[in-house]
DNA sequence: CGATTTAATTCAGTTGTCAAATTAAAATTT
DNA sequence: AAATTTTAATTTGACAACTGAATTAAATCG
């Protein structure tokens, strides 16, 4: 590899030179002023040429050199009827992006319905789609014939052509490494370690980025959501599983071996309840529909050979809550303060600025919101003035992009 | 503030317009390429000028450009007997950087003894000094006496003038707000809330960075340690509390709000072990020296009224222990498990490369590590072939920078 | 010995950005 | 109504950083 006298260091393991961290990738890619200001103009909606030179502290020249590139692009435009107030001077010109320069298919693959929509770069809904799907594992072959019917009925219904698509996230449930499209372990799948990503990519022919639901529901979040004014949150969903993810510096964090990160597997209880995953005392095992379910056979008196019908079940289990069944209260209440030592732990270790919990509304309602939020309080020692905040954010199933 | 007719929407909250994440710090700094070469060199020890080139992929002209700016201010010098093997061309001329260019004194306040070393750039120890202190409570006066003490020490043993320091780092045990120098809370201070980096900065002519002792662990790992290779990893400090630092992406993690990360206030069971902090549960009320002192008196029979000679109650227990007391033995495997329990959620929350243990080599042996890395490892879900490693680090109490 | 190979340097040319001057469009003053 | 002031946007020459090709340097190989 290296006939040269000095074997380069930096791919070599030999530790016994230079001092400091050894840099491996070189990671951090300083962005081009153009791209810098795409971006100002993107976060901001409108904002004036002048401002843009500002706040990015650049000269106006430039500013304006750039943007006229960008607008003979396509990607920009100017804002003609721009009302402002009263004020001296040559009135400022805003710009904003084409919205129609990109458009954007997410597609989300769950157990129950998989869901599709297509967004211009605004985060304007063009189409969505859903599609059932049952409960049963499928093999990757199904889950591209889905995924292409819906994209198609998206492609229909906005009267776009399929080729100015121009990428396709899409999400599943599971352990998914992003960088490889590579499906590790999903609840959908018969398979594991399935190249999902790669076969995706394969059959259409715009790029496709595939990624653990959780994450792209925090990117979502980091776009079009709650998260857009912050640069640090964690996302939580309750479903079928326990999933998280992580925003910090405006980007999402996977960690070191690109996985998403597990919440629904971190203890909460040493030697506790049996979780699915084979272990004991993981927070999902508290917390998730098949572990309530599981709780509910036993008040019930049921024989839990029966995980076929697990929404009736959870149906039940919730119309009982609601009539403040005490046997069942003690089940969520005890969800609930699991719950709550969860979101301590990641308060502690990873010091979000705000978690948001995302899912079926109904289920917060009986994991009792307030209740588990003052627990949680309780638990996490506070610095002085900062506290995370946490919030309930509960929409359908399209919110996915 | 914004008499202009377009009020910037990046400061306003107005969160309307706009799509996408709200860039509030234009966070990513582009390294000027002079950096990026003194840093190539720096993390390779010695490298040809033809070698960097390739792997900054930037061309031969600017390396020798720069490479001579360097070598003319003082921070790169060329190496002259460099061997090599047989090879044709002409042979690479070696640089490395100049070890005397700066000097750096570490101090670690701690509550028995406090510690300072002068290191050059090259993680050359060039003197080292010690100071015993006493448990009490201190004021900053005090602190800065004794580190201003320490310097002095350091600067007659290595026989340089006190202003060839170009930086001071300080480590303490406690909440530290790095940014501000702020000391939130430290159990060696009478007061909260204490501008220790300030009253530090006004006194050294050189700068001073103050920050939490697990930190300042984790930057001396990345620097001179274990993590140097690696991007990401844990270190996990037990002593008299429990600490964590957090290194990804060759930076150190601070969270949103600029705190270290509570690793001891983590909860590892529900209504379980009293903690110095109040709440219950807390994995250093399991783990830290106070907790196992606790425990012991209880099997002594001793009056916890005593904390004052804490040392001498840890000395006995581990003395118990090693003639394989069982009562004593039940105390460290609880601690054990527990620490196991908290280190499969760093792995499932943070997902880090490695987790290194660092601290009394004495400690380890009783917390069996062993054992404990088994039940870790039984924890943890594990991805496939993605396993993180576990490494304990014991050293003196010297290894700070 | 010349041919070849690799490293390091030189230097003209390109690129990206800036600072100042200029033009443009409005409000305010005279 | 004209002149002045104020702010936005554009133009322009200058400059610094970096590139790429050519050149020089120092070694080995046949």
């Amino acid at each position: 590899m290296f006939e040269d006298g000095f074997p380069s260091e930096i791919e070599s393991v030999a530790l016994a030179t230079g001092y400091g961290p050894i840099l491996r990738t070189s990671a951090r890619e300083s962005f081009s002023l153009r791209q810098q200001i795409f971006e100002q103009v993107r976060a901001s909606g409108r904002i004036a040429r002048a401002t843009i030179a500002r706040s990015l502290d650049v000269s106006p020249g430039s500013v304006t050199a750039l943007t006229a590139e960008l607008i003979s692009d396509g990607f920009l435009r100017e804002v003609e009827g721009a009302a402002r107030e009263t004020s001296r001077g040559r009135p400022p010109v805003a710009l904003e992006v084409v919205p129609e320069a990109l458009r954007v298919v997410g597609v989300k693959l769950s157990d129950e319905t998989h869901t599709a929509i297509l967004t211009d770069l605004a985060g304007n809904l063009l189409a969505s789609a859903a599609l059932a799907s049952n409960t049963d594992k499928k093999t990757a072959t199904d889950l591209l014939r889905d995924a292409e019917n819906l994209i198609t009925q998206l492609c229909t219904s906005a009267e776009i052509p399929m080729d100015t698509i121009s990428a396709i996230g899409v999400g599943i449930a599971g352990i998914v490494d992003f960088e490889s499209g590579m499906v590790a372990w999903s609840p959908l799948l018969q398979n594991a370690d399935v190249p999902l990503g790669q076969i995706f990519a394969d059959h259409f022919e715009t790029p496709v980025r595939i990624d653990n639901d959780a994450n792209v529901l925090a990117l979502a979040e980091l776009w079009f959501g709650a998260g857009r004014a912050l640069s640090n949150f964690v996302v939580v969903t309750v479903e079928n599983g326990v999933g998280m993810g992580f925003v910090s510096d405006n980007q999402l964090f996977r960690g070191a071996h690109g996985m998403g990160l597990e919440l629904g597997h971190t203890k909460v209880q040493l030697d506790g309840a049996l979780c699915r995953c084979g272990q004991r005392g993981c927070l999902e095992a508290y917390l998730a529909d098949y572990a309530l379910a599981r709780e509910a056979s036993t008040v019930f008196g049921l024989s839990p050979e029966k995980p076929h019908n697990l929404p009736d079940a959870l149906k039940s289990l919730y119309e009982k809550a609601a009539s403040s069944d005490p046997h069942i209260r003690t089940i969520f209440k005890r969800a609930g303060r699991y719950l709550a030592v969860a979101l301590s732990n990641i308060i502690h270790l990873l010091d979000p600025e705000l978690i948001i919990l995302s899912g079926q509304l109904m289920r917060y309602d009986f994991l009792n919101a307030k209740e588990m939020q003052a627990e949680m309080r309780a638990l996490a020692l506070y610095h002085s003035r900062h506290e995370t905040r946490v919030e309930v954010q509960t929409w359908g199933a399209l919110v996915w992009a």
